[in-house]
RNA sequence: GGUGGAGUCGCCUAGUGGCCGAUGGCGCACGCCUCGAAAGCGUGUGAGGGUGCAAGCUCUCCGUGGGUUCAAAUCCCACCUCCACCGCCA
């Protein structure tokens, strides 16, 4: 949510912002047209409210007194009471309107995002070369095959398109990559969690998923529960209505959890394998921190998540990605891309988001310290989505027989060196 | 799923229609006392909005949403959450 005094005090910067973005400018100022409209109503509630107040006081005091003065008060404060009535409403409906105009509003990009859409992105590293092969690499489906690791036909007979079971070494491939994940993270500071998958409503709205990411969003209409698509709800939420103590951010959270997607609209986009799929599972930082630390609080998850990607031995670049194509709720947003061989180009595996303070005062998550109660900055970064991340090492580190070399780092938790075909 | 009980300002708690934005304690902050501390004493201590240069003034919030009333923490209804017991499942 927008912060209502830039708003007033700025608007032709979030007017900027939502040009750069793609998004509709004029929403600034049927903000400020809202924002007019409620300071009115309040005013005028206000008023009436207090002399109600008052009367009432007097009809309490005239109650022992003569029945004619206690009539006229009692008739008096009727009409008033009609009236505080009517400017109540007035005043709910104008904080509706602009709490509805506010929400519309995206997050004000941060100085430096650059221009354009989704191909207008700007690499700013790379790490490790593509590797060149003296032989016809094999995908994952193949490979994952081969190796008795992935089966996504028979998930298509039991859940349809887009699912997948891991199987043998691949099960044991994501429960090392799970313990490698949380083991990095515990270190760096993380609290560990294991979120709920399966939130309420407030919870998926706060976080900023029920606008235009809501067709992806599955829903339990019976239950009025929604499959959150990433941890980053459940713990961003976890604070909800909550004043945090200044003093003991930053707060860091590692959450592992399921992860659902529809996917919506991206029929025909990566139908094979387990690039695109409609559950997968996913370790997730997340911080709280204060304002003035949130740039900085992106480039350490940032570089958390190189060294993840760096302990795989997996080439990858890193992209500063352009405005109009964030979130509604990022200020700034870098991916890390993996090389996947057998597509000849590099694909996203992880991604994080500087949220500001905008997702906070949606959830309405404060902090406290020597300046005040205000908002603070939230910000996300994937630690190891399993799927994308399993593809990466299946392709990249696989030999002409099929087998595949386990990644350093991954073998005390894999208990092996190397994976090989089965003749299962 | 059934029955009963409960949700008040960081924590505990008083409060059954106007004198309540709300009692008291703990905690916390500051001050006094002390060589220093503890104890003791004193003062202060929720959030949000409107208005104002400011001091201030004012409105809202007693789980959430509705209702009754001139007036609701207090009465009524629905919902949410928690606790206990029973049933069921793991």
């Amino acid at each position: 949510m927008i912060d209502l005094k830039l708003l007033r005090d700025d608007p032709d910067r979030v007017r900027a912002s939502q040009r750069a973005r793609g998004e509709d400018p004029d929403l600034v100022d049927a903000a400020l047209a809202a924002d007019e409209r409620r300071r009115s109503a309040v005013t005028r509630y206000d008023t009436l409210r207090a002399e109600q107040k008052t009367i009432g006081k007097q009809v309490a005091a005239a109650a022992k007194g003569p029945d004619d003065e206690k009539h006229a008060l009692l008739a008096r404060a009727k009409d008033l009471a009609a009236e505080v009535k009517d400017a109540e409403a007035e005043q709910a409906a104008a904080d509706d309107a602009l709490r509805e105009t506010q929400l519309a509003l995206s997050n004000v990009i941060e100085d430096g995002v650059p221009e354009g859409g989704e191909d207008d992105f700007v690499v700013i590293a790379t790490s490790g070369e593509p590797r060149e092969f003296d032989f016809t690499p094999r995908d994952h489906v193949e490979l994952g095959e081969l190796l008795g690791a992935i089966d996504t036909a028979r998930a298509a007979k039991v859940s349809g398109a887009r699912f997948y079971y891991l199987t043998g070494v691949g099960a044991l491939l994501e429960l090392a990559l799970i313990n490698l994940a949380m083991q990095q993270a515990v270190s760096a500071g993380f609290i560990p969690m294991l979120p709920p998958a399966l939130v309420r409503p407030p919870a998926m709205e706060g976080t900023g998923f029920l606008g235009q990411a809501a067709e992806n969003v599955f829903r339990l209409e019976a239950d009025d529960f929604y499959l959150v698509g990433t941890a980053e709800v459940p713990l961003a939420a976890y604070h909800m209505d909550e004043i945090l103590d200044g003093a003991k951010l930053p707060l860091r959270y590692a959450g592992f959890s399921p992860c659902f997607r529809r996917e919506a609209g991206s029929y025909g986009k990566d139908t094979k394998g387990i690039i695109r799929v409609h559950q997968f599972d996913k370790v997730e930082m997340f911080s709280f921190t204060t304002p003035d630390e949130a740039a900085a609080e992106h480039q350490r998850l940032l570089a958390w998540e190189r060294e993840f990607l760096d302990a795989l031995e997996v080439p990858y670049r890193v992209i500063d990605v352009a405005s109009g194509d964030l979130g509604s709720s990022a200020a700034r947003k870098y991916d890390c891309e993996a090389w996947i061989p057998t597509q000849g180009k590099y694909r996203e595996v992880t991604s994080t988001s500087n949220c500001t303070q905008f997702q906070s005062r949606r959830l309405n998550i404060r902090m406290r310290d020597a300046d005040g109660v205000r908002p603070l900055a939230t910000l996300n970064g994937t630690l190891c989505a399993m799927p994308r991340t399993i593809v990466a090492i299946l392709e990249n580190h696989q030999q002409e027989d099929g087998s595949v070399v386990v990644p350093k780092a991954l073998r005390p938790f894999l208990g092996r060196d190397l994976l090989t075909p089965s003749t299962r």
